[in-house]
DNA sequence: ATATACAACTTATTATAACAAGTTAGATGC
DNA sequence: GCATCTAACTTGTTATAATAAGTTGTATAT
């Protein structure tokens, strides 16, 4: 739709360039003039590709002083762990992912908590199913789908203690900008107690997200069964 | 800061004018052209208020088409409720909050989920616990704090059925930008089972969660216990 | 040395203009 | 009647231009 006009272009180019590591965190883009220059377009042009950035939260505009460039923001709506008690520290935490099941293509489900757009149905989607463990405990079990927008690859790479989200950033420059939750608790059923390795109906956390990503109309949809027990989850919005 | 610039005024000016109801939803704002006209100002003001409001999600634009009315968002962060069943609709949803205690100025929590700011901790705040009901179902207990930021009157205000937030963006021009939620699962205490008339031991949500507003560095505090029995959380980000 | 003033940057606002591209409804042709 | 084309809308993109306003460092005056 958007990918053939000039501020586009230039926004995509920065935000690799930023994303890649190319201008260090904290320090300011080329000015204004200097991209104009640069780029061989004019002020709304450039204007209009460091507002998108703005959006991205991967600069930060200061009037009379430049665009700062700002650190890797910590995704919207992306799940993290914090212990319970208040002594542990976060650092210490060793986190593993386990892939439970590869991606695979598959089409999508019948009854989705979410509907899926339009363009979304017309794409294949990967579903992904892996376990999230801190210090050796299985604390949480994640069904992932997640649209092959261009996905080069996307099948053989290696997730295991990866971040599916770092990954996606930097490989294909998806990042996600807003999420939808639904939430809710649960007494842990056979499967799940199984998967978690916890006592049958002990209360577990039960989500059903939808990821806006910055393609427009693609989300990432994820279903989500955790054992808060010695971890909550976190999550900022 | 930009509120005397010409663009802010008219986003202002179409702001209220959407969310007061004098455009109906779903229909097209008027033009460009015809605002263009109306406000006596040009095409690149235009567009920037309208961007403002694209932000806002209050107008959907549609090139070749116009822009058009949305329904007014739900806040970021603002937690609603959804029939578990996928035959309930929510319109039915007889919605009550019934105030367990009325707003009183205390004085900062000991041990916080979050810490508080220091531009907070200069301030009273205002604590709060409520109970909301779904068709005559205590879901919901809530406890928050909200920092006293010039809030004239609010201690005598009624909160009974009315949204907390509604009023605070109405009343005082507080909205919520973002959030920051820690959320795990428990089994109901004898407190928590008696207050929302549930089985000791059933597994609720709890939440505690800081809400970013509009005003730097001030915040929301909220703690909640939610029997998601027949119906679950819903947060947007 | 320290404070002030200023020049040279930066981004922000606003106007004007021309053309591209999507949507819609009515006119036209069959 | 029905499909097609077209004219008259709509928003989207991009360029040029002038001015406002915030920031920073240097030169100047005290």
């Amino acid at each position: 739709m958007q990918k053939d006009t000039k501020y586009f272009e230039l926004y995509r180019s920065l935000q690799n360039r930023i994303i890649k590591g190319e201008f260090m965190l904290g320090t300011l883009l080329p000015s204004e003039t200097e991209l104009k220059q640069a780029y061989h377009v004019t002020q709304p042009t450039i204007r209009h590709a460091l507002e998108l950035l703005v959006n991205d939260r991967l600069i930060k505009k200061h009037q009379g002083k430049g665009s700062i460039v700002l650190p890797r923001p910590v995704g919207v709506g992306i799940i993290s762990f914090e212990g319970r008690s208040v002594t542990s520290q976060n650092d210490d935490l060793e986190i593993q992912t386990k892939i439970i099941c590869d991606p695979t293509k598959v089409s999508w489900p019948a009854n989705p908590p979410f509907i899926p757009t339009e363009k979304e149905l017309q794409l294949d989607v990967y579903q992904l199913e892996r376990i999230r463990t801190l210090n050796n405990e299985d604390v949480f079990f994640e069904k992932l789908w997640i649209p092959n927008v261009q996905l080069d690859g996307f099948c053989t790479l290696n997730f295991n203690n990866n971040s599916l989200y770092e990954i996606l950033a930097s490989l294909y420059n998806i990042t996600i900008k807003s999420s939808e939750q639904k939430i809710w608790a649960k007494a842990a059923d056979e499967r799940i107690s199984t998967l978690l390795n916890i006592e049958l109906g002990s209360p577990i956390v039960r989500m059903e997200r939808r990821l806006e990503t910055n393609i427009p109309n693609i989300n990432i949809y994820s279903s989500l069964w955790a054992n808060t027990e010695n971890y909550l989850l976190y999550c900022i919005s």
